[in-house]
DNA sequence: GAAACAGGTAACCGTAAGGTAACAGTATAG
DNA sequence: CTATACTGTTACCTTACGGTTACCTGTTTC
């Protein structure tokens, strides 16, 4: 079994680790938001253990973050115990919150019960006319067909799904998937004509609807 | 959602039901052991909330004895915060573990949380089409033949199944199978071919689908 | 009304990601 | 010690992804 700790007292930390390796828990520990973006970017955990107030940001922003990336169980850490506090965590994807102090094999415990049940989180959904996203899984169908998307044209429906039913700038639209890259208006158009002919077959209601120099959004063409 | 809340605060019982009601989450209410038990015999529910502390007994007791009988997820109300009671809880089959005072908001959600859980009990096998898995035995069958995985199939078998039907990207699967080694992505290449070969048979549908520059999901190719 | 502009579509094509087979070195079993 | 399986490596093939370009249409601006 193996964890994320994210935890910015290095005291806490240390202590931590030993006793959860002693219980046979392996720890990928970091003290910032940066650096827990980086140690993770290639593992999967059984569990992730969040400190809310961070150096360089807050873990209830990372979590918000992740809650559409990741699928592992969070457990928050914070020496807050308002309810506001925990309502919040809550909200963003916490499945549990431990207020400090508190005592290690408490938290070893509460660590072991998420990691068994971390299948337990249903997949997301999101359904517009008769297409149907599972944004966990991947799959996309509209009516009976199974509708395969490249990475691109993915992360440009789960933007749109994200905003929906907003539009989504085409400034931002190139920023989220060309990120650093020389942005090229033609890319972009290419872009969503894929999608939009992917998304729809003849006599079928349009999905991508443009709103001059506004942007894109994602909803059923009423005409 | 139904739960079964045994607790003999009546004061305490009455705003926890009206606060859950308001939640959408219908209660059995239960103020000493024996009621529990002649309340809940042929009833399910969704979660299990119980006081320690009882009149005629205590829940820790109950618990125990229901660990075997029932599947309920458990959560524990206490006034006693020490660590050894909430061990002692925890061993006897609690989830989670509360100690009063609480907010109600609080409670609702945790009890929320354990009710998703309690539908992913360890299920320790595995089927998909024709294919059969047993997690523990280590046995796979597809239709009337015993297939047998080298020990890396059986890692990567087991990772796939871990996160169906989402699919895993390869940068987690080389890091999961070869840990703190260089990556080569022959090894990643071979290593798919080889269990998807050894998964299927001709005229099977395969299992193994290939998202492009996203990684890799265990579900049934439909065309 | 022409020019400038925003957006849409189709076709072309180099490239890299993915798939397979074969070989060899090493481990493992009997 | 021999036979078998496992796994790393290489070489080669296939494909579709995505960037590019060219040519539309419709809208705005002066």
């Amino acid at each position: 079994m193996i964890i994320l700790l994210v935890e910015d007292d290095t005291v806490l930390a240390t202590h931590s680790i030993d006793f959860l390796a002693q219980e046979g828990i392996e720890v990928d520990y970091a003290s910032t938001v940066k650096q827990a973006q980086a140690i993770s970017e290639h593992q999967n955990y059984d569990a992730i253990v969040l400190d809310i107030n961070l150096p360089d940001g807050d873990g209830l922003t990372l979590a918000k973050q992740w809650q559409h990336q990741r699928q592992e169980p969070i457990l928050f850490l914070s020496a807050r115990d308002a309810l506001d506090d925990k309502l919040q965590a809550f909200s963003y994807g916490a499945l549990d919150y431990l207020t400090k102090p508190f005592a290690l094999p408490e938290l070893a415990i509460r660590i072991k019960l998420l990691a068994n049940k971390s299948n337990s989180k249903p997949n997301r959904q999101f359904s517009l006319d008769s297409l149907q996203v599972d944004l966990d899984a991947r799959i996309i169908t509209r009516g009976d067909r199974v509708i395969v998307l490249s990475a691109q044209q993915w992360l440009l429906l789960e933007l749109l799904i994200k905003h929906y039913p907003n539009p989504v700038r085409k400034a931002a639209i190139i920023n989220e998937i060309w990120p650093q890259q020389d942005s090229n208006i033609n890319m972009y158009k290419s872009l969503i004509t894929r999608l939009r002919s992917n998304l729809t077959q003849e006599d079928e209601p349009a999905l991508l609807h443009t709103l001059r120099k506004q942007g894109i959004a994602l909803r059923v063409q009423h005409d």
